[in-house]
RNA sequence: GCUCACGUAGCUCAGUCGGUAGAGCACUUCCUUGGUAAGGAAGAGGUCACAGGUUCGAUUCCUGUCGUGAGCACCA
């Protein structure tokens, strides 16, 4: 007798232990339609599984939150068979389920194209119409190592050879197809509805570049044709607002073959770039920070003393004359440790706060650049403390509160704050790391914040807090930083005079807030999907004529918006109102100011805001005031 | 850096089973003075990324280089 417990608390008995699948069909046949799945006490199971003994059950079907995951699990096996019935000697690897979808790993005598998917999901379809019952089943270790060395699936065998001998492992087969896996799968490939198989890539066997590469097939899975399509929709809707596209279409920059990685700033794009820059230096200014200004290029002797030379070089780019090289700057921080050498400095003269929009190159791999966001020169905001240990608290709990700050007036609410503890290669005691990662708790704490603990992702002179953004469609960008140095000062011979009469090291503080500012662009560019509120728009108004008569209403108007320092320009070109502000609407200009003749009689202007909102005419004097609204608070 | 794909006018793209190319938009000129998302006509514009090779002939086929894209690896 085996007693069940529903998720709704009531209770079934059987009188034989009963399959999953039997327990839905006693509750009803539309639930055993519609299972894929179970749950024995929390753990997933396949629905053939036998309950045997008293447990509590739960049936998953499409609507449950796992059960896109098995879906797409078993959409990747269905891809691995079909792979092996068209190119027989393909070896299955890996094939995980990621967001939206899967892949599968093969090893092949060639790498798979995108000529080959469409075929191969033919395939899949095929399977798919055979409704091949899939099943589990339990070997050894040692049978499965065998078993897969028999098919010739010689990474199959690796990745068993490196499971513990005594483990059990469980096969799932559908047809001729047989693949190790944790499981669980759908009873049948005829439960698999709507997928497609994205694109192809290389993929270094298990994750390292020194292995040799695989051929990855990605897909994407749903339960239905309409998720499907949204999905890609919602992918098409992505590309639209990629600030590549956008950077072109609206004019702000541009990239070319000269100069890979990177960027020529157009008119537009610059005044972006400019309001951000002028932004963060009154940040600056408020938060006690000195702006400063290093050398480009500085002989290498000092970027071997500050390490730079024995672990980064691979990403320098360097030049050289009179027999002298030199290094483009990778970083600002050295330059700053310059600065604050270039006198003695007192524990009274603490903290000292270096900024700088400081100009860098690294020598990114080429396969890494993208546009804005990953570039080889960039600019970054950033900034440098040197304080004492004792100041590191109200330090960074200062930066905090700036950060937030900044994220929340650039439009962004939802910001993740994570801290990298020490990683296993790393420079200084334990003794040191316990307090600057205690620091860096304590100094969030203070501030009042959650945050998420990644171990070993710190960088190895010192702990970091990370913030990473969440944009409008839902994407995660790491901007800001900041980083707790012990080592650095030490290295390149930074002191100050205690009160003792001691010379100390400073502990340097590294931080930035946008980042690099060429991608925190990029990022803005596609979260406002090139719709920037006004205070960032390159152009904030254009003032239009409807005909020659109004010319001089227009430039007086434009002339006094100027004189308030708002961003204007006149278009006073011989076309009809409605193709100018067509094309200033596609420009993404927030305000459309059109003049005609009741306008320069009444001395009044039309204004239109850009999702097409008229807001009818009125005196010039209240438009001034409702675009100076509009970027005041910034 | 690795794998695959791609590189045609300022932009977005078509095309050539090998015989040196075409559209729309933009640009120039002319007509149109028109009230809120494209008025009309004409014109100009390309060494088909670059370098080799095969061929009577290459933008097209092959190889290499550079760049771009998607991933992988990298991201101090």
């Amino acid at each position: 007798m085996i007693q069940i417990t529903l998720p709704d608390g009531s209770k079934k008995s059987f009188e034989h232990a009963p399959t999953l699948h039997e327990v839905a069909e006693s509750i009803g046949a539309g639930l055993a339609k519609a299972a894929l799945a179970g749950k024995i006490d929390g753990v997933t199971v396949d629905l053939a599984r036998t309950v045997d003994r008293d447990a509590a059950i739960e049936i998953i079907t499409s609507r449950s939150p796992e059960a896109l995951e098995i879906l797409r699990h078993s959409t990747a096996h269905l891809l691995a068979q079909a792979v092996q019935r068209l190119h027989p000697g393909a070896q299955v690897t890996i094939g995980p389920v990621i967001e939206n979808g899967f892949y599968y790993d093969f090893a092949y005598t060639r790498p798979f194209t995108p000529d080959d998917l469409p075929a191969i999901e033919q395939e899949m379809h095929k399977i798919v119409a055979a409704a091949m019952p899939v099943t589990r089943s339990v070997l050894s270790r040692d049978a499965a190592s065998q078993f897969f060395s028999a098919k010739g699936e010689t990474y199959k065998a690796q990745i068993i050879a490196s499971i513990p001998a005594d483990e059990d492992l469980s096969l799932y087969a559908q047809g001729e197809f047989t693949d190790l896996c944790r499981g669980p799968h759908v009873p049948n490939t005829d439960r698999i509805k709507s997928f497609r198989l994205m694109k192809v890539a290389g993929a270094y066997w298990r994750g390292d570049s020194s292995n040799e590469m695989l051929s990855r097939i990605y897909g994407t899975a749903w339960f239905s044709d309409k998720e499907l399509k949204a999905y890609l929709r919602m992918l098409e809707e992505a590309e639209k607002r990629d600030h590549r596209k956008l950077g072109k279409a609206l004019d702000l920059f541009h990239q070319q073959e000269e100069g890979p990685g990177m960027v020529f700033w157009h008119p537009r794009g610059w005044a972006i770039w400019q309001v951000i820059e002028q932004y963060m230096r009154g940040v600056y200014r408020r938060s006690g920070y000195q702006e400063v200004r290093g050398p480009q290029i500085l002989d290498v002797s000092l970027w071997k003393k500050s390490g730079h030379w024995d672990n980064y070089a691979e990403n320098m780019f360097f030049t050289e004359s009179e027999k002298r090289t030199y290094a483009v700057k990778p970083m600002n921080c050295p330059g700053h440790v310059e600065i604050f050498k270039s006198r003695l400095r007192s524990y009274r003269d603490l903290p000292i706060r270096y900024a700088e929009f400081g100009s860098c190159h690294r020598n990114e791999p080429s396969g890494a650049l993208h546009g804005l966001m990953r570039v080889r020169a960039f600019t970054q905001d950033d900034g440098h403390i040197f304080c004492t240990e004792a100041q590191i608290e109200s330090e960074v709990t200062a930066f905090h509160r700036q950060a937030m700050q900044v994220y929340t007036d650039f439009g962004f609410q939802d910001i993740a704050v994570k801290i990298a503890l020490r990683p296993d290669q790393r420079i200084g005691s334990d003794a040191i790391w316990d307090r600057a990662e205690e620091a860096l708790r304590a100094a969030l704490t203070r501030a009042g914040v959650a945050w998420q603990e990644l171990p070993g992702e710190g960088v190895f002179y010192g702990p970091k807090i990370e913030y990473h953004m969440h944009d409008s469609i839902g994407r995660d960008w790491q901007v800001g930083t900041m980083q707790v140095d012990f080592m650095m000062p030490e290295r390149l011979g930074a002191e100050y005079v205690d009160e003792h009469s001691n010379r100390q090291h400073p502990v340097m503080l590294h931080r930035a807030i946008v980042g690099s500012m060429e991608r925190f662009i990029g990022i803005l560019i596609e979260h406002h999907a090139g719709i920037l509120p006004t205070w960032l728009a390159p152009v904030q108004a254009v003032v239009m004529n409807i005909t020659d008569a109004q010319t001089e209403h227009v430039n007086k108007v434009v002339r006094l918006l100027t004189e308030q320092g708002l961003r204007v320009v006149a278009d006073l070109r011989k076309e009809k109102i409605g193709y100018k502000i067509r094309e200033h609407t596609l420009q993404r200009v927030p305000w459309l100011l059109v003049v005609g003749d009741r306008e320069q009689e009444a001395d009044t202007v039309a204004v239109r805001a850009l999702d097409g909102t008229d807001l009818g005419s009125m005196p010039l004097q209240e438009c001034v005031e409702k675009l100076v609204s509009a970027v005041a608070k910034h």
